[in-house]
DNA sequence: GGAGACTGGCTGGCCGGCCAGCTAGACTGG
DNA sequence: CCAGTCTAGCTGGCCGGCCAGCCAGTCTCC
């Protein structure tokens, strides 16, 4: 067939995207693009954190972008996991909402590339198609996600949610992503009053106070 | 005021930017980061479909970041503009949501770029300072503009605010911002479930319903 | 010895910034 | 009124650096 060069990333091999490697490259570009964006991140500084060759990027990934549409799956499941380990234990609406924001305080503040990723990729995904499925994917799982913990929730008499779950749970994470975006882009400005209202918001999604 | 003796020689005068050719640049640049990116506006294109030379941003504006720190002042204008417009005549809380959301969804479909280009902006503004104050004062004034719309509105007896006006106005723009994030990345999900959850919440924070 | 994993020099295209130079109009002085 | 001079506004060729992708070759293990 042909080289292995144009074809390494199909799914031909998906295995040869386990290998701890791989693995370390997704993660320097995770890394990377959060820290310096996605146009900023070049093959060459990715390859140095990672402790590879520049060529293995183009062996495993073949492109930018589909390297980057891995940057986007193996975030979700960083994210699906921080989810369900912070909302497990909550139980009552003021624990959930306390956890979320808490959550996103800690986030924006020790690791502002991890959100900053979001836009990043987003922005990039709306040049790329192969980039952009994977993206609606994503949010498409987390949502799903988090609509299904919501329905338990409820079905437990823990939550009474305004609306659908997933509507809901969609309504949260635009809340959550907006909040971040007005964190990131004026750290200086305090933005208690902010999420004063904005926790008041997710109260009355959760059918809580 | 325009007398040409009285102008500034080759400095960075803010006169100059006033001209009309100045503002042709502003506008192509923003409508070319609203459909290609940042770093996908070069300065040949926008300077094409400005119908000026290339020389002439530099001339003007000396640097792609400050070309688009511009760009951020007159979109800050703009949304102003549009947000005073589309909530004068709302007197209910059902009216007022109704606008901002039929004002989101229109942006969103007719106008994606203009969307986009927040998040553009966003993720430049996050390598470089001269963005970024530009864009935490276009927030802070947008946001205090609401707060004081919103405060007016209060005063009139037609909503009943959960929180600071400023605190309310975040809020809804955080919930606006991530809605259109959610919405521009993943175009063919129906997302009437997550406008409703919005919806409900959005008049909560309003004090109706 | 050969197949697959991996490397890094190379290249071609791109782009922001620089600057030498052009033009039109205003202002001289003769 | 007309050369001559000046200048602000504007132009576009050029350059230097950068970077994704390519590929010829090396290494390793079977």
């Amino acid at each position: 067939m042909a080289a292995p060069t144009s074809e390494a990333p199909a799914a031909n091999d998906r295995g040869k995207l386990d290998s701890q490697k791989a693995r370390r490259i997704v993660a320097a570009m995770r890394q990377s693009v959060g820290r310096r964006g996605a146009t900023g991140s070049t093959f060459d500084q990715v390859a140095g954190e990672a402790g590879v060759s520049r060529g293995l990027l183009h062996y495993y990934f073949g492109s930018k972008e589909r390297l980057m549409a891995e940057v986007v799956r193996h975030d979700c499941d960083i994210r699906l996991a921080r989810l369900d380990e912070a909302l497990g234990g909550a139980d009552d609406v003021e624990a959930m909402v306390a956890v979320l924001v808490s959550g996103l305080e800690d986030m924006v503040e020790r690791d502002p590339g991890a959100y900053a990723l979001i836009f990043e990729l987003f922005t990039a995904s709306r040049h790329n198609e192969e980039l952009r499925d994977a993206m609606a994917d994503l949010y498409r799982r987390i949502r799903e996600h988090l609509g299904r913990v919501l329905a338990a929730k409820e079905e437990a008499g823990i939550v009474k949610l305004r609306g659908t779950p997933e509507g809901v749970a969609s309504a949260l994470f635009a809340l959550g992503d907006g909040l971040a975006l007005q964190m990131l882009s004026d750290p200086d400005t305090d933005s208690s009053e902010t999420l004063d209202a904005a926790i008041a918001t997710a109260e009355s999604l959760l059918g809580g106070g």
